[in-house]
RNA sequence: GCCGAAGUGGCGGAACUGGCAGACGCGCCGGACUCAAAAUCCGGUGGGGCUCACCCCCCGUGUGGGUUCGAUUCCCACCUUCGGCACCA
């Protein structure tokens, strides 16, 4: 039973900042009339009315529901949609799912749903989560990569690359994880562990799908130069992961036998120094060298005990050096000395050739090795060029530069240019050449588990690997009961589905059951937002050229190589089969910082997460959004502070109030507004701090993304408007200007809160904010009258005058000297030196 | 080990191209309003010293040096934290 009081106070809460009320309204307003939606340029071709900026923000994957990461990378991505949109741009803003993947699959196992019945629920869900914040997207281009009219353009890429050879099936050892049991790409394997479950992966031989993304190593390279604005360190992992090495090919002979084994080395100048020679056991030709030798039992176990070895383990870079020697020799071209083959599991048989010549003297590994196994270390470069220690003397490898020794004719000689030298010959003879090596490996996309998108791939006794037709396509993933990880996938059960026809012979075939990589997924999904409902093609070219390249895009930088580079590489591949006119997605990229939480990354398994949800419903979209931008740097790892955010909802419960008050007490703004020539006093400086603070804000949104010091910037004004609030509302021309302080107020803040800027904006008398011009800064406002003008005495502050902003050099330097204050440190000494900065402080250095 | 980023009050952070260190916010302290509380509004808040009415002085941006009239900012060396790579020939 409510008593009477409450009638009053229901009164006075009428008017209360009621986040939850108009948020609802204005998200209501966004959705009916569908305010963001961007029409594609028409099929004339004519150029849209403005220039085009694609914003666009990694599309999430749907496990359960969104969390504060993605409510910072959203926030940010529509500060800039709405800052831009308002500065004139027509900006392109989608959004989407990243639908296919392994969480939802395990969800489905642990609880028998259906994966795809997951996934509509979370996405549902994240479509409503997003409705929520209030983000500026073109909902009509929303897309789910698990959808088939989506994956079909996923499986008709993979027949393109097929077609071009970019796509290739092979025998490997690849990273197989027990605990997902599937295989994983290299860029998925992290520290030997595997990057979802961080479970030791294992080698394994198998027979898999993959993209030959090393052919476009140089051009990931080269192309850098393309982007404007990505991250140093983006770039620089980037980097190293491609790892590209210049050297020398050289090819050895085999004594007795009739075989060339060609090495890359990087140091073709220590070739004078190599003293045996090494095979990774993997290498094709361990067997043809010991093959009935009594060396072959023992390589052969050799050979055996090193295939078994967790990845882990045999990438440790401090571990004994082990080996077997194979019994037979290779010809050292530069002086047709014999050196010993011996096989070791440090020489890795993916990089380089798998075969390396050694050189003791000059590199640590062997170093080890030839001490381990008795062999000669003869250094062929010596520090400063004096004369040659002794091989059995050195306690390491001498890896610097030097002049060359023992090198024949080439003693004397810098190493650097020796090795320049040395190739040269050898290439003048065949025996060797200029080569350039990549740590890149091919990208392996075969996955043996269900929820994704099925290669399109038919295997005939008669014909071996034949492409689904693409007339056929999307191969749909069928239904099946048993989501259970065996080994292969489970779609491999389902018979209906394996048993088919050789769209070739005809003859008796099966499919492949192996899906792709979701990374595969999310390498175009943003050429697809461009033309999302296209059934003819993946889409049109013409409209991915006016919309792409993207130019911004945000997201995590955990994606810094793996999605990043992929996405590079497949718009390379459509590129060269003309099917853009670009070479690169993403021209300016901007990688957030984490959300940490007592310390730690937020996680569920820790415990520590902060849900975005009740932060909403307690203090609404805006608050959160404001806050999230407010808290540091937005490429900055931050720690979330639960009392932080009281601070944001206290500051928008400010400007309610203001700006309601402002709103009862004054009237709308007369089309011809005064000059405020004369105006002096507070409605003077206000005025102009108005000035600064939106050229302010227009700088920190549009030059490096620094919400945190524009959102401050407007709780200073806020602040000194509610200092001068009340003088001003007592006077004609104060009203005004509180009026505009409100206005501007209201508009450089909507970008961070919508829908507070919109309701506010409709009281203040006008209409949809998110369409009205940005405010300008009007330059005759932005400089002060007067400032204040340190003055030094030997670089310290010992006085500060208001000077007039015009003063000259030789006023501000009398004026201080007049300051009775600093004639106490002038007194009886000499002043040596004026330095004077006009607009800053006088520095006067005495003696 | 190599490469990259970062170290500023009790806390998150600010300081443009070398020019007032600590903007803005949190927290805390005080005042106003109130019977009271919440909310709100106003003020204070780096440390130390002093003849502590708010005048003044000293110290202070991870550590130690350097350049400069002047350094959070530039240079050298080092320490710590985080991220990436790591037997890549």
């Amino acid at each position: 039973m409510p008593h009477w009081g409450s009638v009053a106070i229901m009164s006075l809460t009428m008017d209360r900042y009621n986040p939850a009320e108009i948020e609802a309204k204005w998200q209501q307003i966004w959705k009916e009339q569908e305010s963001f939606t961007v029409p594609n340029p028409d099929d004339r071709g004519e150029a849209a009315p403005a220039a085009k900026s694609y914003v666009l923000e990694m599309l999430p994957y749907p496990s359960g529901t969104l969390h504060m990461g993605h409510v910072k990378n959203y926030t940010m991505g529509d500060v800039l949609a709405r800052f831009r949109m308002r500065n004139g741009l027509t900006v392109f803003h989608p959004m989407g799912y990243d639908a296919f993947g392994l969480p939802a699959e395990n969800a489905a196992i642990k609880t028998g749903a259906h994966p795809e019945e997951l996934t509509r629920i979370n996405t549902t869900n994240i479509n409503q989560q997003l409705h929520r914040l209030g983000v500026s997207i073109d909902w009509s281009r929303e897309l789910a990569t698990c959808d088939p009219e989506y994956y079909k353009w996923t499986q008709y890429f993979f027949l393109k690359l097929f077609e071009q050879k970019l796509a290739y099936r092979k025998e490997a050892a690849v990273n197989w994880c027990p605990s997902c049991a599937t295989v994983l790409a290299n860029e998925q394997v992290i520290q030997g562990g595997c990057e979802r479950c961080s479970t030791a992966v294992e080698p394994r031989s198998l027979a898999q799908w993959f993209f030959k993304i090393t052919a476009y190593a140089e051009r990931l390279l080269q192309d850098f130069k393309l982007l404007k604005s990505w991250p140093e360190r983006v770039i620089t992992m980037q980097r190293n992961w491609i790892g590209r090495s210049e050297g020398a090919e050289v090819v050895f002979r085999v004594e007795e036998l009739d075989l060339d084994i060609p090495v890359f080395t990087t140091r073709p100048d220590t070739l004078f120094g190599a003293t045996f020679f090494l095979l990774a056991p993997e290498h094709e030709l361990v067997q043809a060298l010991v093959d009935g030798t009594e060396f072959e039992n023992p390589v052969r176990d050799y050979v055996a005990s090193a295939r078994m070895k967790p990845v882990l383990d045999r990438s440790a870079p401090d571990r004994e050096k082990t080996g077997e020697f194979t019994g037979r020799y290779v010809i050292n071209p530069v002086n047709n000395e014999r050196i010993p083959i011996y096989i070791s599991d440090y020489v890795l048989m993916e990089y380089g050739t798998g075969a390396i010549m050694a050189v003791p003297a000059h590199d640590q590994r062997d170093f080890e090795f030839a001490r381990n196994f008795d062999i000669e270390v003869r250094p062929v470069v010596a520090a400063g060029g004096q004369a040659e220690a002794g091989g059995e003397t050195m306690a390491a490898a001498f890896e610097e530069d030097g002049i060359m020794i023992n090198s024949g004719h080439f003693d004397g000689m810098p190493n650097r240019e020796a090795g320049r030298a040395i190739t040269e010959w050898l290439n003048s003879e065949h025996l060797g050449r200029v080569a350039v090596s990549y740590r890149l490996r091919d990208w392996l996309v075969s996955r043996q588990r269900y929820w994704g998108a099925p290669i399109p791939i038919i295997y005939c006794d008669n014909c071996g690997a034949v492409p689904v037709p693409e007339d056929d396509l999307p191969v749909l993933l069928p239904k099946v009961n048993d989501y259970a990880p065996k080994g292969r996938s489970p779609i491999a059960a389902n018979e209906e589905f394996v048993n088919t026809t050789c769209p070739a012979c005809g003859g008796a075939a099966s499919r492949e059951t192996d899906t792709m990589d979701t990374f595969v997924d999310s390498s175009w999904y943003f050429l697809r937002y461009t033309d999302p409902h296209n059934d003819k093609e993946p889409f049109n070219k013409r409209i991915a050229n006016y919309w792409m390249p993207v130019d911004q895009y945000i997201g995590g930088v955990e994606h810094a190589i793996l999605h990043l580079m992929y996405a590079r590489f497949f718009t390379k591949v459509l590129f060269d089969m003309g099917m853009v006119d670009f070479e690169e997605p993403f021209t300016n990229l901007f990688t957030q910082g984490m959300i940490y939480y007592k310390g730690a990354k937020m996680s569920k398994s820790k415990g520590n997460v902060v849900n975005p949800d009740e932060h909403v419903e307690r203090y609404g979209a805006d608050t959160l959004r404001l806050y999230i931008l407010f808290m540091g740097p937005p490429e900055l790892d931050v720690e979330w502070q639960d009392q932080g955010i009281d601070g944001t909802s206290r500051f928008l419960g400010r400007v309610w109030r203001l700006v309601n008050e402002v709103v009862e007490k004054t009237k709308p703004l007369p089309e011809e507004r005064p000059d405020f020539d004369g105006a002096a006093g507070p409605a003077a400086s206000l005025l102009g701090k108005t000035h600064r603070t939106t050229a302010k804000v227009t700088a920190d949104i549009s030059g490096r993304f620094r919400f945190n010091t524009a959102i401050s910037a407007i709780m200073e004004l806020v602040n000194e408007a509610y200092l001068a609030k009340e003088t001003l509302l007592a006077d004609e021309e104060g009203k005004i200007v509180i009026r505009i302080v409100a206005e501007t107020v209201v508009a450089l803040l909507d970008p961070f809160t919508p829908h507070l800027g919109a309701e506010l904006w409709q009281r203040l008398g006008h209409k949809c904010i998110w369409r009205e011009p940005w405010p300008q800064a009007d330059e005759r406002w932005l400089q002060e009258e007067t400032y204040e003008l340190v003055v030094q005495i030997n670089g310290k502050v010992r006085d500060r005058l208001q000077v007039p902003s015009s003063a000259s050099q030789e006023e501000l330097a009398a004026a201080a000297r007049a300051s009775g204050r600093i004639s106490r440190y002038t007194e009886g000494k000499q002043v040596v030196k004026e330095i004077i900065v006009p607009g800053r402080l006088v520095n006067l250095v005495v003696k």
